[in-house]
DNA sequence: TCGCCGCTGTGGAAGGTGTCACAACCCCCG
DNA sequence: CGGGGGTTGTGACACCTTCCACAGCGGCGA
């Protein structure tokens, strides 16, 4: 287990070396491949993951087989905290969109850190704020903008996230297929894909296999407004 | 100030009487007319809200001026709590629906109590949780449903949480302004109308001045799915 | 009580999006 | 090296939804 990253985590930065030492030696250790899922919706889990590295994708299945990604996490962030305090089932799926290291943490274990040291909670609680306004801010977008602008807006936030800078741009949704980010921003994979081609058209973009590259940072950000 | 009301809420229910008593103490008593908001988009604040009678709507406001309700909040729930531990500023305005009593508590007061009784994170961590859920499960209706099954969830979600009995069924949306419905369910104004009136076609529902009621709940639930 | 303003009800045109259909492409595996 | 399945690209069409326009309706205040 890398415990140089969980160290180093808002979470646990706050805990002394003593906690921090009886904590780690709860943890679990899970290892993914692409496609892989943690837990499915509808499971029974009191677990709490930590990501260590690569991305997990948290969706939804509609009944009749569609499906709505809330977010896609990455290294630091955390999944899973819902079922620790909300005593329904899972509802959601998390699945990784690439080879990914989480640390799972049970709820008796994290229960008793919180009741030793309350600052855990309080970053426990900024963390769901965190994601409380994301969600809001998604929930925003799909009844305001129109499918260019929510993907204008997810490219920029995936650049932001998760960009690695290229030869002439910003590398953007390596690892995420048009499909994943058509369930993103809840769109048809269609849809998105004329919405990309475009502002490839426009010159804003390039597009490569399994990825994106931003060209126009500007006009973008303005078209996601 | 209404005690009783507080002290029956799950947040304070675990907290010893001396803590409780200092705590009420540091309580701000707000009351609202129909209309008047406790803050607004963009606004600094640190205080969190507890609605002790009437009811609140969380909205957002588009550049060009159009709304969307986040929430309806009615009494016992609580809101403004992102602002404790996300230090952005408000992003959503909170405006009464109808004659309405609050209680407003200062971060650093909160603070005090969550070190002294973690219990009360718990508890926060919890309510967090639930708006959390119930956010992803509206994010997921936006995708999946139309209007006429996105206004069928929202009257049986608020028939749950806010109906009366009438003489031949449940009395919802009193207080609620077709407009309003509009916003909680992200449709226009005009569409809802409609998906009301074809209800009211098929015996589902009755509607009376600001009010709808429900006839047929069975159906109503069929078709929200 | 009258008038007014906000809420409700409805129709039709215009536009965005989903669905369907199919072709091209590419990487991976046999 | 040659499929083959998954991914990407693109057009046509239907449908839902918004937008606009306007007509009742009703409660509240002057």
């Amino acid at each position: 287990m890398d415990i140089e990253v969980l160290r180093r985590a808002p979470l646990f930065a706050t805990l002394g070396d003593d906690v921090f030492g009886a904590l780690t030696e709860e943890l679990t250790e899970v290892d993914l491949s692409r496609g892989a899922s943690v837990f499915r919706e509808g499971d029974q889990g009191d677990q709490l993951y930590f990501i260590v590295s690569g991305k997990i994708k948290l969706g939804r299945t509609a009944p009749d087989g569609r499906e709505n990604l809330l977010a896609v996490l990455g290294p630091g962030e955390l999944f899973g905290e819902m079922a620790l305090f909300d005593p329904s089932p899972r509802n959601a799926t998390a699945t990784a969109v690439s080879e990914t290291r989480l640390a799972g943490l049970r709820h008796e274990n994290l229960r008793k850190v919180i009741l030793t040291s309350p600052e855990v909670s309080v970053q426990l609680l900024q963390a769901l704020a965190r994601r409380l306004r994301r969600t809001n801010e998604s929930l925003a977008d799909l009844v305001f903008s129109d499918v260019p602008g929510r993907v204008a807006k997810a490219l920029l936030d995936l650049a932001d996230r998760f960009g690695r800078p290229a030869t002439d741009g910003i590398l953007v949704a390596h690892e995420l297929t048009q499909e994943e980010l058509a369930q993103l921003v809840g769109a048809s994979r269609e849809t998105v894909n004329k919405a990309l081609a475009e502002f490839v058209q426009r010159g804003w973009l390039r597009l490569e296999a399994r990825a994106v590259v931003i060209l126009d940072i500007q006009r973008l950000r303005q078209r996601s407004r």
